[in-house]
RNA sequence: GUGGGUGUAGCUCAGUUUGGUAGAGCACUUGGUUGUGGCCCAGGUGGCCGUGGGUUCAAGUCCCAUCACUCACCCCA
């Protein structure tokens, strides 16, 4: 048997509801708050994330599906999105029709890790992003949309982290200061944050092993180091998310695992999921555009894990399955026959139909329309066709009524919609 | 990449200690009830016991290897 790839997984029939329910539930929101959908290539080339991720970061380091085509250009399966939308916000100049761009897209995502719960190499992910806009009421207004998604979707235990990682201007003297403090504490520190230390030192802020966190304690806060221009942009967005009631805990740990992360950054984390804590996460990235050959336009955006969300919802079981309106139980062939032609037009109709055709017993087709949870079966026996009229059974109630089958079929379409009443 | 746990019917799992006929519940199917679902009762279908090798008269069970799943480290969404 030929299994699918380690990592990858299917999404069957019972959990794609809750999928496109999820999904139409972000486009809705997305679209109500003036975002577009932008749809982009999975494959990218590679040159266009090692530019914006970042080379020294692990994504880019040992996680890509990295590989030549045919002619020997290398390739890669994106392993995020942001930076295929400035790519496309770039090459097709939309800055030019109007700087403020304001773009969605959900596909999936890959990334070659080890697969454990949340953690997939095939994932999904939901993203936004705004283009052209620096004021720090953007910020707060993607964090509200961003919590007013998750509470949309019944999702409960989760909690905002935001935090600012400044500007150029100010990030060398912070990472200067904490340079110092992981200097004096090295002996304290876990063995990848020795490591850390000297490539990526604010890494070392996000480390889990506890002598690192207990070393970090009294570390540096990035925020006492903005600038004050930084300062007051946070300052700001910190306001508009208390006058909007957004609940957020500020994070001084919170760093980005990408390199093109700028000011406000933020996550949203959850208690369900095990290890992978984070089921949101973005911020702002105001020199990106640039930094890929574009015009100098700020920008901020997030992702959601959609399979993690998926995963924490408590919509399982919220009566999304696909249940027939109709289940044509047809016996003998001539039944079958008659009754396969109404299945198609009353599927045509917009009422959702499903028929057996196999010719067993009426009993087992009862049953199987009471697994597939219809909510009428429409009996076409012989003495039916006989006597010119059908039985259609309410599945609720038990009622049961006769419909005339004398008349053109657009008559018994019309009929049988009448009597579902609701 | 490193560690722990787990692989037996479509699903959830017994059976592995101490080698000796492949099991249960659910699901599916047929009938009890000539053409009416859910409950009940009786029957039936369904397994290369993850895969490959080894030990043995004999392996689901013991040994070796390998693959997969899963959780954790790491990293992130």
């Amino acid at each position: 048997m030929i299994q699918l790839i380690r990592g990858f997984k299917d999404i069957l029939p019972g959990e794609s509801e809750l999928w496109q329910h999820i999904e139409t539930v972000a486009r809705n929101l997305f679209e109500d708050f003036g975002f577009s959908e932008i749809r982009l290539p999975i494959l990218e080339r590679t040159e266009l994330f090692k530019r914006s991720i970042g080379i020294d970061t692990d994504i880019v380091e040992k996680e890509m599906y990295t590989f030549p085509d045919r002619k020997g250009d290398l390739i890669t399966l994106r392993p995020e999105a942001t930076a295929s939308v400035v790519r496309s916000y770039i090459q097709h100049k939309l800055y030019a029709a109007d700087p403020v761009q304001k773009l969605y897209t959900i596909g999936p995502m890959f990334r070659r890790e080890r697969p454990q719960k949340g953690r997939y190499r095939q994932f999904y992910q939901i993203n936004a992003e705004v283009f052209g806009v620096d004021s720090p009421l953007m910020d707060a207004q993607m964090i509200f949309m961003l919590t007013a998604f998750f509470s949309r979707l019944c999702v409960t235990d989760v909690t905002a982290h935001i935090n600012s990682l400044g500007c150029p201007e100010c990030r060398p003297d912070f990472k200067a200061a904490l340079s110092d403090l992981l200097k004096s504490k090295k002996d304290q520190l876990c063995e990848n944050c020795t490591r850390r230390s000297k490539k990526n030192p604010l890494r070392v802020l996000d480390c889990k092993a506890t002598s690192c966190r207990e070393a970090m304690a009294d570390a540096p806060s990035i925020i006492d180091y903005l600038c004050p221009d930084c300062a007051s942009h946070f300052e700001t967005v910190k306001a508009t998310l208390e006058k909007q009631n957004v609940p957020f805990i500020i994070n001084k740990q919170l760093v980005r695992g990408l390199d093109y992360y700028t000011r406000t950054t933020f996550e949203i984390q959850t208690g369900s999921l095990g290890a992978q804590n984070a089921v949101a996460g973005g911020g702002r990235y105001d020199g990106l555009v640039k930094a890929l050959g574009g015009p100098e336009q700020p920008a901020i955006g997030f992702a959601i894990g959609f399979d993690r969300l998926v995963e924490i919802t408590d919509l399982k079981d919220a009566g999304l399955e696909n249940r027939p309106d109709i289940f044509i139980a047809a016996l003998g062939e001539q039944s079958i026959s008659a009754a396969s032609t109404w299945a198609g037009d009353l599927s045509l109709s917009g009422i959702k139909t499903e028929m057996d055709m196999s010719g067993r017993s009426l009993k087992s087709l009862m049953k199987r329309a009471d697994r597939l949870n219809a909510r009428h079966v429409l009996i076409v026996g012989e003495n039916e066709i006989k006597e010119g009229a059908v039985t259609l059974r309410n599945m609720e109630t038990k009622e049961q009524l006769s419909i005339s089958i004398k008349g053109p079929i657009d008559d018994l379409v019309t009929n049988i919609k009448e009597k579902f009443g609701s």
